[in-house]
DNA sequence: TCCACTTTCGTACACTGTACTGTAGCGTCT
DNA sequence: AGACGCTACAGTACAGTGTACGAAAGTGGA
């Protein structure tokens, strides 16, 4: 009917980013444990074993949903404020890996940076060295506000929900058992910041991308 | 023989504290992924069921697990310099985290922190309240600090061995593929940083963590 | 017509976590 | 003394995982 027979030469019907694309989509949908290779076919539409031809293992998966998620993250363009241009860089991270908060356990393990992630480091490296940093200064500077950025988001990663209001009814029940005044500045930041109506722990990265960006100066003697 | 009967009372042959020992051991020699219920408890000298009395699921082992790594972490004391009482956890923190790179990625999905885990986050509130932080002050360093720590852990755990001198001949080949001119930057950083003999990439984690340290400081007006 | 190549898939195997059930030995109570 | 129950451990079985191996169906070219 629709498609091409069963296995035929010619059009192929299933191509790598099509397997790709529905593996992020799995991943964001339950989580990187809802990906598994029956699951990605079925939702595809396809066998398990028919994805091997397009994939060597999973693990190839893996490391092309890094590189796709990479790939969203808006690349600096050298030349410019090299401040501004981290800037934006740093919060369009964060808000990639809030949506695929998966990518970051991920990150962890991965041996081979894909051509996305290499494009990525590449534009944020020369933009950092045509702002005027040295080769050292550089490697410095993005350390530290890469840690940032992967260590923020791992750490919103781990809250509850983080999706808005239910941070103060998430937190109310769990913090019940400490009436027992065990932990008493576990408590008081509990209730009088994280638990207050209108605290949303993403808008501190702000504060703290701040506080690295201002530290950060190119050039100047040792 | 030796041990106590095949399903006696009295004193028990396991414990949680015993498989939980052993848990952090399996992963720490083979990551996380070598950690099955099945190679734990040959490991063990038990059959995989026992372990189910002492432990609900598989979640909880690595629930655990995360609460032995914070354990491991040099607990801050209040009253004294808190920036030297953090600058030691800071040290502490990555040091431990290098030693179980696998805890990383774990953080990300851990929904109950276990005691140690609490202690710990107690005691470093503790530090920086009665160092004059205000509540709000203390949040934001503390985020900021845990940002950074995570990060860079992250970053260091994504590298292929990290330990003193192959980084030049892990880092090689890779580079070599990149002859083309493609990515001159970083080439750049490549050569004249990453692939020098001495450079070890864990000691850049003092410089971002006293860039952070110098920018923070309590009370002040807003 | 026939061959070779591309693309797809069926079967099978070793492995995973764990639900359910069984049972051996001890302490306790009557 | 006898019975009970509770603690600690384990056997079996099941649905799920990644994937090695090999078969087969269709297309394009000779």
């Amino acid at each position: 009917m629709t498609g091409a027979a069963k296995g035929a030469a010619g059009r192929p019907e299933l191509s790598r980013g099509k397997v790709l694309q529905k593996a992020l989509e799995l991943a964001d949908a339950g989580g990187i444990a809802a990906l598994s290779i029956r699951s990605l076919a079925q939702s595809i539409g396809t066998k398990p074993m028919s994805l091997y031809y397009y994939v060597a293992n999973k693990e190839e998966i893996l490391d092309g949903l890094v590189d796709l998620v990479f790939a969203e993250i808006s690349t600096p363009q050298a030349g410019s404020e090299w401040k501004e241009q981290m800037r934006r860089r740093a919060h369009s991270a964060r808000e990639v890996l809030r949506r695929h908060p998966w990518a970051i356990g991920l990150l962890e393990s991965r041996k081979a940076p894909g051509p996305e992630t290499l494009k990525h480091h590449e534009a944020t490296l020369a933009t950092l060295r045509e702002g005027g940093f040295t080769v050292e200064q550089t490697a410095r500077a993005y350390s530290l506000l890469d840690s940032y950025i992967y260590g923020f988001a791992l750490q919103e990663a781990g809250l509850p929900i983080s999706g808005g209001e239910p941070m103060a009814q998430v937190a109310a029940p769990i913090m019940e058992r400490f009436a027992t005044g065990e932990y008493p500045y576990l408590v008081e930041i509990a209730t009088q910041v994280v638990m207050q109506p209108d605290y949303d722990y993403g808008n501190e990265f702000g504060y703290g991308l701040e506080l690295i960006l201002e530290a950060l100066q190119p050039a100047s003697a040792a």
